[in-house]
RNA sequence: GGACGUGUAGCUCAAUUGGUUAGAGCAUCUGCUUUACACGCAGAGGGUCGGGGGUUCGAGUCCCUCCACGUCCA
């Protein structure tokens, strides 16, 4: 055995090991190769200020299954990786930042200082996440990866925006945007997460003029705009207010006059039905005002205080100013009533704070003419392909809901960190948007007057990461890396940035390269803690993937979350589910250490063979059974798992393998195993035959095992190199991560060899449940008898498999014959088949507890005879269902009676005994 | 209000186009330091498949309806 081995998988060593090794070869380097096919994959890149979180783990963990996958079936394989530069949460750490340590502010340092400062804090942080992938063993091409901030993306941006621009698909205009208070800048409409909040709803009269004592009273959950109100409305149909429209209400404590209009929008079941207007603070205000054309009046400073129009609360910020109105409504009696009232406020999604409906001047982009090709990839064409296909195919309802309704988006924010809107004013504000920076003196190319400022916003970072899968590799220019890796092949990403990304990037890809930006899109499953909810800071529910890492081991973690996923559904993770993973990583170690202890001679061995007989041994002549097993089962898991992960299907593909390695390899094929390897059972051929298997199949697990915990396999496979060298008659690949992927063989299954081996499986069971449901101790060695029915029966188990039952049980003698006798005192199982195992209880017998196995044994038998005599029983079942599934259910039943007969007499024998 | 999803063993989840007695892992119980592994081995128990109705010879699976939970959109 390697002296390197424990007995239990250490993984903190080996994952640095082998990520350098993989590292200093450039294994994981896409070099373009025109003879093999490309395979690219563009990671989702995650903010430069991120850290690595769960549902990182796991979307990475799926990624770089595919890509080693990929990799080892031949393909060219690109996995480029990078982060964005988030404008908002980049830009406020560091000032953060700033201000903590320097006390200062970006307004003191001025634009280009604070640029300095955020590139520093880039240069030193900025890293933290890509080294944490390559810590979670990520075969990304780091000589490829991006920044959304790199030179050639921004040249990207600025040319797409220009692109826009000139088709005039890009225009400035004053609309109501959202508002972040907080950071006091625009963002779009996906940026903001609606929470319910607890609040209440004001009811307020609102005197009519020239109506002493009448008053229209209006429910409001935001009192403090109706400085802003410029009319109140109801339905047209609403014939509580029908007399009052038209008529002018006096705003109280404004005393301003507003009209009462009447609009269709308005819900009369709300409130009284009456409702303020206020066109400058609210998205359907706005448009009832544009379409009754009211005044807008903006009663909201950038940063959340009330302005001068709010008279005495100028200046007093927006909520404690509810708080002072009410109370002074109140005061003036106003205030009719007030009722608790749970409403759904829009929040941003960066700060958190309540997003306020705001009229200002931003930049838009128009969608609709974008959306259309991006639509028509996923749906089916005529003969029912798609373009881009969504896995789980559901999400292409999510996607197709948001395209179809597309609006118009929002993309500057008035920030300092981000591209900068590549648009020059000339003294009178004509604006005309360059790739390049304009040369000292240049002039607007209609005006013809010189260029006098940039704009001062910056762009949404979401418009440069639409760009992503093509900007990565060069484009604009036509460069050889686009030409071979692009359109890419596979994105995986979470559900919720399907429109906030994926669904732009399709657009944008159309719109400037067209053609499709990847053929995959896989929608990832959503980590949730223990009990079902999301993680995040405020709950402090979050699993550290890097402390699993440390606690568990990288292989574990990796390999659970596959093992929990199954496709579509959420993971309910705890902490304790990684011992899944764990426990796998150890079994496997085991399995490797106990091979390769017994696989130190094997090298000599094979060498004083003739070149023939080696040829022979490597292509995997088998002459044992257990041998067969075992090589069929691997044959099965190679077609199982390729077939899986071609599909996506990572958790049926790690099913797949932990029950082969388990249960096959490990629980049967080792225990049957041992004798030719301890004990000399079948001499030197066969030992080395035992000796190849192992040496084949376990190379064959390691391979398949790979994608998912590819450190342990390497580990394990570069303690077998040696010996597969020696097997193969060649060198074989420096690392198990570019050996290249199992083939199955056609004539390699061994159904019927499988057969006869679960028949000896069957035949041990048996005999085992007797040993421990009579609580036989297990050093006492017993006498067991098969009686088969038959003579081809009795050929299914050669004196080799006898043997190997009667190791595994633990018996002293065997007895397989047609018709064997079942000893005086005996044990029983009914098989099916008409075969019986006994095990001779002589002077050990415990007859009570023998009836009561052979009555629940009865008790199963006669419900199963019950179920399907009902269905034979019932005339239109007979009719018509097909003939085969009939006589499937009359085959069994008749099996199941003949079992139950059988018990029976069993039964009565033990009952004579007890007598 | 709309869309999508989920409900199966104590827990977390499987179950091809409807067709043998619905399967795993964890947990539980029994026995075992058997020289790869106690992070293990062997054996066992545990389910009216959310409720109701329908289609069908036959429903965990298809349809309707109700209930509960989750996510997104408005």
């Amino acid at each position: 055995m390697p002296a390197e081995m424990p007995p239990r998988f250490q993984p903190g060593t080996i994952e640095s090991k082998w990520y350098s090794f993989w590292a200093e070869h450039d294994l994981f380097k896409a070099v373009r190769d025109i003879r093999k096919k490309p395979f690219t994959i563009m990671i989702p890149p995650p903010n430069v200020t991120g850290a690595l979180h769960m549902g990182h783990a796991l979307n990475n963990t799926l990624q770089d299954a595919v890509a080693r996958f990929k990799r080892m079936q031949g393909f060219c394989v690109l996995w480029l990786p990078g982060t964005d530069h988030a404008g908002i949460a980049t830009q406020a750490v560091v000032e953060k930042r700033l201000f903590t340590e320097q006390k200062t502010t970006r307004q003191e340092l001025g634009r280009e200082k604070f640029l300095e400062e955020i590139w520093k804090w880039k240069d030193e942080y900025g890293n933290r996440i890509l080294n944490q992938l390559r810590k979670l063993g990520a075969s990304c091409d780091w000589s490829r990866t991006r920044f959304t901030m790199d030179e050639g993306l921004t040249r990207a941006v600025r040319d797409s925006f220009v692109k826009l621009w000139e088709k005039g698909l890009i225009y400035r205009g004053y609309r109501m945007i959202n508002w972040d208070c907080k950071l006091q800048t625009a963002i779009s409409d996906d940026e903001i997460e609606t929470s319910e909040v607890k609040g209440s709803l004001w009811y307020i009269k609102y005197p009519i003029k020239d109506q002493p004592d009448k008053y229209v009273v209006v429910a409001t959950t935001r009192p403090e705009t109706m400085f802003g109100d410029t009319a109140v409305a109801v339905n047209p149909d609403d014939e509580r207010y029908s007399n009052l429209v038209g008529k002018n209400l006096i705003l109280p404590i404004v005393g301003r006059e507003i009209p009462v209009i009447a609009d269709d929008s308005v819900n009369a079941e709300f409130g009284t039905g009456a409702v303020k207007v206020t066109p400058g603070h609210d998205f359907s205000d706005y448009e009832r005002g544009q379409r009754h054309q009211l005044p807008m009046i903006n009663v909201l400073n950038k940063d959340g205080t009330l302005n001068e129009q709010a008279g005495k609360y100028q200046g007093i910020e927006r909520l404690k100013a509810r708080k002072q109105l009410v109370e002074e409504l109140d005061e003036k009696t106003f205030l009719e009533r007030v009722e608790d009232y749970t409403n759904n406020v829009p929040h941003s999604d960066r700060s958190k704070t309540p997003v306020e409906p705001l009229l200002s001047e931003q930049w838009f982009v128009k969608m609709k003419d974008l959306a259309q090709p991006a639509i028509a990839a996923v749906k089916p064409n005529e003969a029912g392909k798609r373009e881009i296909t969504f896995v789980p195919e559901r999400w292409d309802k999510v996607y197709l809901n948001w395209l179809e309704n597309v609006r118009d988006w929002c993309i500057s924010r008035q920030l300092w960190w981000g591209h900068r809107i590549p648009v020059w004013y000339d003294a009178d504000g004509n604006s005309v948007a360059l790739k390049e920076d304009p040369a000292e003196g240049a002039t607007h190319p209609e005006s013809g007057k010189p260029l006098v400022r940039q704009d001062d916003d910056v762009l949404d970072t979401w418009a440069s990461s639409w760009l992503w899968p093509f900007s990565t590799l060069g484009w604009p220019d036509k460069s050889a890396d686009l030409g071979y890796f692009f359109p890419t092949h596979f994105l995986s990403t979470a559900r919720d940035i399907i429109y906030l990304w994926v669904a732009r990037m399709v657009m944008a890809s159309y719109e400037f390269t067209g053609e499709k930006p990847f053929s995959t899109v896989y929608i990832h499953a959503t980590v949730l803690d223990g009990q079902g909810r999301r993680m995040s800071k405020s709950l402090n529910n979050g699993i550290d993937p890097l402390d699993m890492f440390e606690q568990w081991g990288v292989d574990a973690v990796r390999l659970t979350l596959p093992l929990l996923t199954s496709e579509g559904q959420d993971i309910k993770l705890s902490e304790s589910k990684f011992e899944m993973g764990r426990n796998f990583c150890n079994k496997l170690w085991n399995a490797a250490r106990f091979a390769l202890t017994n696989l130190t001679d094997f090298e000599e061995a094979i060498g004083k063979l003739s070149e023939s007989e080696r040829a022979g041994l490597n292509e995997g002549q088998v002459v044992e059974l257990e041998d067969c097993f075992i090589e069929g089962g691997l044959n099965a898991a190679i077609v199982d798992v390729t077939d899986s992960l071609e599909r996506y299907k990572f958790n049926e593909a790690a099913q797949t393998m932990y029950h082969f390695v388990w249960d096959e390899f490990c629980d049967w094929y080792l225990e049957v195993a041992k004798p030719r390897l301890y004990e000399g059972k079948g001499g030197e051929r066969s030992r080395l035959r035992v000796q190849t298997t192992l040496v084949r199949v376990l190379d064959g697990i390691l391979k398949l095992l790979h994608p998912y915990s590819p450190f342990i396999t390497e580990e394990i496979w570069q303690n077998l190199r040696p010996m597969l060298a020696a097997l193969r008659g060649d060198t074989p690949e420096l690392s198990l991560a570019i050996a290249s992927w199992p083939k199955p063989s056609k004539d390699r299954f061994f159904e019927e060899e499988r057969k006869r081996f679960a028949f000896m499986q069957e035949v041990t069971r048996a005999l085992r449940n007797i040993r421990a449901e009579h609580n036989l101790d297990p050093k006492t060695q017993i006498e067991g008898v098969l009686r088969v029915a038959d003579k081809n029966t009795l050929d299914l188990l050669t004196q080799a498999e006898k043997e190997t039952i009667s190791k595994l049980v633990g018996l002293s003698s065997f007895t397989v014959d047609v018709g064997a006798g079942k000893p005086k005192q005996a044990a029983t199982v009914v098989l099916g088949g008409g075969n019986e195992v006994y095990v001779n209880m002589e002077g050990l017998i415990d007859f009570q507890m023998e009836l009561l196995r052979l009555e629940a044994n009865q008790a199963k038998l006669t419900e199963g005879v019950n179920k399907i005599k009902r269905k034979l029983e019932n005339l239109s079942y007979v009719e018509r269902a097909p003939k085969d599934v009939v006589q499937r259910d009359r085959d069994r039943l008749s099996e199941l009676v003949a079992e139950l007969d059988r018990i029976e007499k069993h039964i009565e024998e033990v009952k004579a005994q007890i007598k």
